[in-house]
DNA sequence: AAGACATGCAACATCAATGTTGCAAGTAGA
DNA sequence: TCTACTTGCAACATTGATGTTGCATGTCTT
């Protein structure tokens, strides 16, 4: 005799077979797509998502923490692979703070609920893959300061922190798959230019 | 007898002894101050949290909900009247931008849980509070393009969703009650400006 | 001081979500 | 084909949160 908690038990020392790591899958994403709408969904409704029983959901995550945890690791590699990608330490500062934007994006436009997750901790890989993200953005910024892209006067984590809201809002407009390239181009120009128009220009009547 | 639920209906009709009525505000503050680091945060951690008992709380609030929905309707108001009281329709384009985004950063530095669970509807009223202010802030970009303090060419509605979320950020730094006007002049600067250098300097290396 | 009202406390009822198990039926893979 | 594994289903146990009530005690208000 089986039972589920003795499979479960099982699960990391064998592989899994093709059609259980398929179910597994959908799973994943199916949560995903209904956590980013309803954070507070039930486990019925995530296994009703992927078209499955909500046994087999728990038979294949412990808990539902389990669940949310997986997703969350998953997410935070996703991150971390979409930023090293993009070469942030040695391309020139402006292209590879337009790669890593771009890369980033496309990321986050599937993994939105996950990728907020990770940020709040309790999953100690996921939050150290977060850290080091911060840690390389913050070594673009003091490039990109260097070379003059940024204002040598600004508040590096201020614009840190901007930047990461900044793609945070472009990431909800692209929710639906729209052009990663475009939204990075916006997000890069708003955040170097701003939306003010260039002193000294015509109007100028406010103050 | 009196039942909790009798009390509670006549709890519109009659006006309420001022003891109670204190009672009243230290819950929602209360509230606000622990559902804004907990937004699942039970009745139990609310009333102690208020130094109270739980069936205190209920005999005040029908329901959760009905709490939550106290604190969103409070918290809109709060807001309206931070934006009114810019003159975000009469006053000089940046002035009013200026005056609009300091006052909002006061409310939302105090009541951040609120404000944003009124963005999600499910109230009325707030959801008609938000949409009129989305408006206002609408109104008082196009007049700030025309009067040259934003580029023509930008996207308003892009603008305004990075501008609530520069306020948003900005509430988080000043969370602990930081200076106001120094974050609405961050705020304003940046979205505005940017980071970015000014083009034509020296170092641009990158592109 | 007296009546009305508010509070804390303890006990209870309900309910929804989680997690478990056994079993029958179906599928993967050798 | 045969075996092992997986799934759906139905049923159950548990738990934590919500909401209710009665009562004793204490506090306003007049």
């Amino acid at each position: 005799m089986t039972t589920h908690k003795q499979q479960r038990e099982q699960q990391a020392k064998r592989p899994l077979r093709a059609d259980t790591e398929r179910t597994v899958q959908t799973i994943l994403e199916a949560a995903e797509r209904v956590l980013t709408t309803n954070p507070a969904a039930t486990m019925e409704q995530l296994a009703r998502a992927a078209d499955v029983a909500r046994t087999t959901v728990h038979r294949r995550f412990a808990t539902r923490e389990a669940l949310l945890d997986e997703l969350t690791g998953w997410a935070a590699r996703q991150f971390a692979d979409a930023v090293d990608t993009a070469r942030p330490d040695a391309a020139p500062p402006l292209v590879a703070l337009y790669q890593v934007t771009a890369n980033v994006l496309s990321v986050k436009t599937h993994w939105s609920f996950a990728m907020n997750r990770a940020a709040e901790d309790a999953h100690p890989e996921a939050a150290r893959i977060h850290a080091e993200v911060r840690a390389t953005c913050a070594r673009l910024f003091r490039r990109a300061q260097e070379a003059g892209v940024l204002r040598p006067d600004i508040d590096l984590d201020w614009t840190r922190r901007v930047y990461y809201a900044l793609i945070h809002e472009a990431a909800k407009e692209g929710a639906g798959g729209g052009d990663t390239d475009a939204l990075a181009t916006r997000v890069v120009d708003t955040l170097l230019r701003g939306a003010g128009a260039p002193a000294g220009l015509a109007g100028q009547t406010g103050v």
